[in-house]
DNA sequence: CTCTCCCT
């Protein structure tokens, strides 16, 4: 039923809907008539009841008995799909129809929900999914949200969605359940909607309260302090312990601590000491719910807080503490911390051990601690990274995420930090950097395909990539075992045979990425020659993990499906390795790492320190390069599912996130064009430490002015144009007027000659080569087109030479003049050098009088070695100086003195009435 | 010198 129910399907369903009883000893039973008239008068209801108190099987009868379901299903959500199921299968059974009709459940990879199904029972998961494809979410009339106190980011999204949708959908009724008593939250985010209590029925439990180490005489460790918590209950009376604890390794040390004492005889009898944890065996952990006759101490992680329910348990010892998925906001990576648990987290604990009877829970801290501590466990949406929510949001046209009605909005930088995983991936269209950072953003081609694989979104990203380089086969077998739990298993006892049963699929080239694929490609061959009960136990005798072997198997056959509406085609032939490498790295960017010298710890993005965990094939010599699937911060930052890259192939996928930088353009004499050295960094990693590229690539100006300046100008290129001989002459012409008329500004520099090539030849001429081209055409069609003119560099200052003689004209035979000026002298005038040969034949009196240019210059040095008692006379001196070179102005008057020095003196002494002699100045 | 748990 993917619409609306027409007339004709309302009717037939009504006739569906089955009789309804509920178990009298449910405690929900009591509150039938409340629920039923609060819901029925109410869109929004909230339903606060511990575990036990029946309300995940009894709402959906209390919605059928209201009669919903029938205009539209009721859908009911769970946190997990084992949850799912059960419930399914309970409320099917009350109800005494067959799973699958009136009652049905959906998970994924199993939908057992037919035409006829009033109650649909689903993980959170698939109702967030469906609504991308029926955005009102129609199909419903009633939706259920179980453990809504859970608070997991499917929760917080879907209530947030159904917050945004219920206006819209009047008709549709929303039921929040939650275990503890944070109701008040649900009940003010929605409007103030009613909270019904349902009281559970669970046994009293006696908290007691044991700290260790707290005394300067206790030495006790949390070892220490649990085996005596355990004799403590043994003293109690018969009945299992669960022990909750906050790992892996804790777990091991304890139960190394409990069966060495049992074995000494120091310790209890008859115990049979069990972990349990998540990643554990199939095998291992369903050794909990086996028949046994002693007694039993479970060591278990968090499962067993909400997954798995150990039956039978009369005792709970609390450690207190959890490791917790927290976000570093610096490193952008996950951490898992261990922490103490909040107050919720801890009640829910000891209420393990009072579902069949009163219990006993003691906690291994003190009730001041335990007063000290948050009452709730922080949301998952306030400690993790956010892209698929934003991914998720963005496709649904709810871009605006600080608007979007979430229980507690997520940090602005966490929804940052999101968007910047998005864009690593290129899932936006590029935005200019002036957009404010609240706007909506739009997805890109690539962001829309992403948000339809059901998938993370750097695994989705690989997808996509394989597709570009045809290794789509590879590359969904990698994702697909990357978003599961890794079946192969390590069972502590065998741990060797398992570790070598493993590593028959480790190949040379010691990637973690291929590894999965040798083993995909083994176990579709064994299954092809097998039948299934055969299959299975070669899983189990290889340690495989049956159920996740097939779930990798059914999650591979999804994105098959999927990406082939995508087209996205399966390469039919084995792919090349590095193809498979860049496409994974697509995904991994920021998740790469370069080795420290020769340690075995790597830097990576953001300058994060990590070292690859010893599960890896890059763990004992690892390369240079790598990149990583996951990085996760515990008692540091370790590397999981690891291979080498290059990273050159990290700049061609990273565009869009690299920064280059450059040295100083060089121009190379050898191969006629100018370079630079590039550098290239990604997240602060040096991916390409420096090289030289093609100056004209980056900046065709500035490579078209260095060819032109050191080609051309400097000459700074063997090859000899007649044009460059041309300007070479006219340059050293030019320079020695300028210099002759004392116009050093019209010297022409090497700036003037640039800017004259440059206005002359094209901007595309970037080297030798080119300019050689361009030239052969150019040249022939007007050779003298890069000829430099002399009247033009001397701009129109050649009437000017007439007062600087090349020559000295009063001599025979007439001598060259060298106008050699020395801008460092200039007050001193000039000096002419004369060939030594001519010295003694140069007539003195005529010295002074050769260049007319330089007349003012020569009477100003005269006047100025003047004795200064003298000189005093001569005030104003511009002016009898003026009046001198005025005078003088065309050499020796008629008549006058022939000497310069006697001719200046006359001019002095008339001008200023004081007598003034040629042997007055001084001139050296 | 390895790390809670869950989901499309």
């Amino acid at each position: 039923m993917a619409r609306r129910p027409t007339p004709e399907d309302i009717e037939r369903r009504r006739l569906l809907v089955p009789a309804v009883s509920y178990p009298t000893e449910l405690p929900i039973a009591a509150c039938r008539d409340q629920l039923l008239a609060t819901i029925a008068d109410h869109q929004v209801v909230i339903v606060a009841g511990e575990t036990g108190s029946g309300k995940s099987t009894q709402l959906p009868k209390l919605c059928l008995e209201l009669g919903r379901g029938v205009e539209g299903l009721i859908g009911h959500t769970q946190p997990r799909r084992v949850a799912a199921r059960t419930i399914a299968e309970r409320v099917a059974h009350e109800l005494g129809t067959p799973l699958g009709t009136t009652v049905g459940y959906s998970v994924r990879f199993t939908d057992r929900v037919g035409a006829d199904t009033l109650v649909k029972v689903m993980t959170d998961g698939i109702l967030l999914a469906e609504i991308q494809r029926d955005r009102l979410l129609r199909r419903y009339d009633t939706i259920i949200v179980d453990e809504a106190h859970e608070r997991s980011l499917n929760i917080d999204f879907l209530l947030g969605y159904l917050t945004h949708l219920l206006p819209q959908r009047r008709d549709l009724k929303l039921i929040v359940t939650s275990a503890t008593l944070d109701t008040a939250r649900f009940s003010r985010h929605f409007g103030g909607a009613p909270v019904i209590e349902v009281s559970g029925r669970s046994y009293p439990v006696d908290v007691r309260y044991r700290p260790y180490g707290e005394d300067p005489d206790d030495d006790r460790d949390q070892v220490g302090a649990i085996a005596d918590a355990v004799d403590e209950l043994y003293r109690e009376g018969d009945g299992d312990i669960l022990v909750f604890l906050s790992g892996e390794r804790e777990i091991h040390d304890v139960a190394d601590y409990l069966r060495r004492s049992i074995s000494d005889g120091a310790g209890p009898r008859h115990t049979e000491v069990l972990p349990l944890y998540a990643r554990m065996s199939a095998a291992e952990q369903h050794r909990v719910f086996d028949q046994h006759t002693g007694r039993r101490v479970i060591l278990s992680t968090n499962v067993a807080e909400t997954s798995i329910t150990v039956p039978g348990v009369r005792y709970v010892i609390d450690a207190g503490t959890a490791r917790i998925s927290r976000y570093s906001r610096r490193l952008k990576v996950q951490r898992l911390p261990i922490e103490p648990v909040s107050q919720a987290s801890a009640n829910q604990r000891a209420g393990r051990c009072g579902r069949v009877a009163p219990g006993i829970c003691i906690r291994l801290y003190g009730e001041d601690d335990f007063a000290q501590r948050v009452p709730f466990t922080e949301p998952e949406i306030l400690r993790t990274n956010l892209a698929s929510v934003i991914l998720q949001m963005t496709a649904l046209g709810l871009g605006d995420i600080a608007s979007f009605p979430f229980v507690e909005p997520p940090d602005a930088r966490s929804v940052a930090d999101g968007i910047a995983l998005l864009d690593e991936l290129a899932a936006f269209e590029q935005v200019g950097e002036d957009t404010p950072p609240g706007a909506s953003r739009h997805l890109s081609r690539l962001g829309k395909r992403l948000a339809r694989l059901p998938i993370d979104p750097r695994l989705g990203r690989m997808v996509l990539e394989a597709d570009r380089l045809g290794c789509a086969r590879e590359v969904m077998i990698v994702a697909a075992v990357l978003s599961i739990q890794d079946p192969r298993e390590r069972p502590a006892e065998k741990l060797e045979a398992a570790t070598a049963a493993h590593q028959r699929f480790a190949g040379e080239d010691g990637s973690d990425f291929l590894t999965f694929v040798r083993l995909w490609d083994h176990l579709r061959a064994r299954q092809r020659e097998l039948t299934g009960n055969q299959f299975r136990r070669l899983c189990r005798d290889e340690f495989l993990n049956y159920l996740r072997v097939r779930e990798w198997e059914d999650l591979f056959s999804q994105l098959r499906h999927i990406t082939s509406g995508l087209d996205i085609r399966l390469n039919t032939t084995p792919a090349h390795p590095d193809h498979v490498h860049q496409a994974l790295l697509s995904g991994l960017l920021s998740q790469i790492g370069m080795r420290e010298g020769e340690t075995k710890e790597f830097r990576g993005a953001r300058n994060a320190k990590f070292m690859i965990g010893r599960g890896s094939a890059q763990a004992k010599r690892p390369a240079k390069w790598v990149m990583a699937a996951e990085l996760v911060e515990t008692n540091r930052l370790w590397a999981r599912v690891a291979a080498r890259i290059q990273p050159e192939w990290a700049e061609e996928l990273a565009p869009h996130l690299v920064r280059r930088s450059y040295g100083e353009p060089l121009w190379e004499e050898q191969s006629g064009t100018s370079t630079v050295i590039e550098r290239v960094m990604l997240y602060g990693l040096p991916i390409v430490a420096g090289r030289r590229v093609l100056l004209a690539r980056l900046d065709r100006a500035l490579a078209h002015q260095m060819f032109v300046r050191h080609a051309l100008v400097l000459g700074e290129w063997e090859r000899e144009f007649p044009f460059v001989q041309h300007n070479h002459e006219v340059l050293t012409d030019v320079a020695s007027i300028a210099e002759r008329i004392r116009r050093l500004d019209l010297i022409p520099n090497d700036d003037d000659v640039e800017r004259f090539y440059l206005t002359h030849i094209p901007d595309d001429v970037t080297s030798t080569r080119h300019f050689e081209r361009w030239w052969r055409d150019a040249g022939r069609k007007n050779p003298a087109l890069l000829n430099l003119m002399r009247d033009e560099l001397l701009k129109g200052q050649a009437d000017a030479l007439e007062e600087f003689p090349a020559e000295w004209a009063d001599h025979e035979p007439p001598l060259p003049l060298d106008y050699d000026f020395d801008p460092a002298h200039q007050d001193g005038g000039m000096t002419v050098r004369l060939p030594l040969l001519v010295l003694n034949q140069v007539k003195p009196e005529a010295f002074g009088w050769m260049v007319p240019g330089l007349r003012e210059d020569l009477v100003t040095a005269y006047f100025k070695t003047l004795p200064k008692t003298l000189r005093r006379e001569l005030i104003p001196a511009a002016e009898h100086i003026g009046q001198a070179v005025e005078a003088l102005r065309d050499g020796p008057r008629p008549g006058g003195p022939l000497s310069f020095a006697a001719a200046l003196a006359r001019e002095l002494t008339e001008s200023s009435g004081q007598t003034v002699r040629a042997s007055d100045f001084d001139p050296h």
